[in-house]
DNA sequence: CAGTTATATAACTAATAGTTTATATAAAAT
DNA sequence: ATTTTATATAAACTATTAGTTATATAACTG
């Protein structure tokens, strides 16, 4: 769900994975290249990726080969949505809601 | 950045005060009430999604009234752009990419 | 002014998570 | 069969972070 998306994808090396692999499938050792970072890491941060859903393996020979899911893509969009009409809109409740607590206030007040 | 947007959201208590703003603003008060956690903890949640910019404050006599900044969810709007080619076409560039791989190595293999 | 309300902050603890180093495994090549 | 290639896994270490408790601060109330 959103929450375990949001977790592996809050780890740089992580987003930087994910970030190579949109531009299609790459072997371990690709994303060690790319990344500079050692293999043993890249395979640690890859299975925290797998379980999370957010990639797939594939061998062929010796080598994995890992690709994206679209599932939890797919859900971030939807979850989204519901923060859309933060833009775009007017959406200034705050100024709203602002004078309401300072009437409730002023009501109770001295001055 | 994108990057300080996840790490922020990747807390589940986190991503549930964003839950709750995304009906309008609140004070620290109510979201202790809404999710049922210390007050302490709430403010120091909030301090962090201060910092990486996805609330604001307003202040009206004691209380301090928290809103959603829509910046960040517009980043993260535009970041996943570039990740819905992944679903609804057709993606299948890993089929191609397998048989690649495989050939390759039938080249040079014995059998 | 004394008391109350609302929130922040600091000090500490416990749990989690990232990184490194060394080693295991499995397939391929020689 | 031995060596090489590609990747995973385990152990140990370090760093980061969530959560708790106690206290400080600032504004309002009576």
């Amino acid at each position: 769900m959103m929450q375990a998306t949001l977790k592996a994808l809050s780890e740089p090396n992580r987003l930087r994975i994910v970030d190579v692999l949109i531009d299609g499938p790459h072997s371990v050792g690709e994303i060690v290249i790319e990344l500079e970072i050692s293999q043993p890491l890249v395979s640690k941060h890859l299975s925290i990726l797998s379980e999370a859903g957010l990639v797939e393996v594939h061998q062929v020979a010796q080598k994995r080969i890992y690709t994206l899911r679209a599932k939890p893509f797919k859900e971030m969009d939807s979850w989204l949505v519901s923060y859309r009409r933060l833009w775009g809109e007017k959406f200034n409740r705050l100024d709203k809601l602002l004078e309401e607590e300072k009437n409730k206030l002023e009501g109770g007040t001295k001055k």
